[in-house]
DNA sequence: ACCTGAACACCGTTCAAGT
DNA sequence: ACCTGAACACCGTTCAAGT
């Protein structure tokens, strides 16, 4: 039941195309194998392109720059994902559709980071979006505040993935934790006073922030919060 | 009324660290003026040095890599703001917080892109948690769940403020336009009929954003939401 | 239409040397 | 403690040329 049909249609104005997108395919395929297996920086036009045994320059017959690469690899990684779910409340719809998406982040761990790089925003955007608006009409909510949800909960999704899976700690250098230390000094009791048992529960975290949005969406469609 | 007392603190053990911590400012200070009129590009050590007539690897003596020195600009940025509102209740020390970040992201439109490279969290950040954590004590929170929807509060607001500076609209380029209008002909009825008039308006966007959440939290809060 | 080879104008960082 | 100069191992992309 996925929104977004995965590049299937035929196109009509050449026979042979098929190498081309094969080929483009394959491009795809190395680099989105070498970002999950080696981080962004791994992802260069030289790597890419010596790992097909080919010249950098071959790479620019399918991408006309590297952005469009970028953007080509985040756009395969997405088509994995079933952003609609089954029939169902709104709630549990956006629920799917937003577990969906952090389920191919966290299976490329390194996709939210080039999602946020420099507009590097692949059509498939479209197919949470959509999903997201339907169900939103269905609470109730204008069209306006439908989108506004959506990059409430886009950024919440993309930001806890990209955080889960770079380390849990970003860890300042020593020199920077003593510079930390010395502010901290300076009226951090909230923080000083922490209290928080056992490992970081990223998937709790994600479904909190996912509740979060949900009720305030539910407060808002309701009618029930104060106009401002 | 700052959290962070910024870098007033003398440092005991030398007599002219002045000289050191002056150098450490200005090359800061030559970064960030590079970040905000050419963009995140241009904040390369060797940039950074031609403007301040020095060769690139005398920056290594203040900063040990370039993530160092990123930090250190967003920490500068982020410095300007005052987290800490006026006293009052939890919901709008919350909304004046978050409102201060938002406000050094667009006076600094590319520092949230640097916020979000590679673990370029600088102790700063520890502000706005400090406030987050204390408004939603008293609004009953456990710190767990003020900490998750502080994380939430983060990636709305950062997000939303990267996306308002770098343009609204992240334009495919015309070729991949075809691909995804192809892609939005299979069932984006939704996206079809959408209906909002008039230019986007991020600041309401973002406050709508905010009052998602902090009416996510208020029922959270007084437990009127479901258990799942 | 697709690929190569050489070149241009950049990167971050190491290392040895100077003061 | 701070800075230089040369070098290493990379980048993305243009351009002219081949098939």
């Amino acid at each position: 039941v996925k929104t977004a049909s995965p590049r299937r249609t035929r196109r009509t104005k050449s026979r042979v195309r098929q190498t081309r997108d094969l080929s483009r395919q394959k491009i795809i395929e190395v680099a989105l194998r070498l970002l999950d297996r080696e981080g962004p920086d791994a992802v260069s036009m030289r790597r890419v392109a010596s790992v097909l045994r080919v010249t950098p320059m071959a790479l620019y017959n399918h991408f006309s720059h590297k952005k469009a690469l970028l953007r080509g690899i985040a756009e395969y990684a997405l088509q994995q994902a079933a952003f609609d779910g089954p029939e169902g409340d709104w709630r549990e719809q956006i629920r799917h559709c937003f577990r969906a998406f952090r389920g191919v982040c966290l299976q490329h761990p390194n996709v939210p980071r080039i999602l946020e790089m420099a507009g590097v925003a692949p059509a498939i955007v479209f197919a949470p979006m959509e999903v997201t608006l339907r169900a939103l009409r269905t609470a109730g909510l204008s069209d306006q505040n439908a989108l506004r949800a959506y990059f409430t909960l886009v950024a919440v999704t993309l930001s806890l993935a990209s955080y889960e899976a770079n380390g849990p700690v970003p860890d300042l250098e020593p020199v920077e934790q003593v510079r930390s230390r010395r502010i901290a000094g300076h009226g951090y009791s909230a923080l000083e006073q922490l209290n928080v048992q056992g490992d970081w529960d990223y998937e709790a975290a994600f479904e909190y922030s996912l509740s979060l949005i949900i009720q305030g969406i539910e407060v808002e469609a309701t009618g029930t919060g104060r106009k401002k």
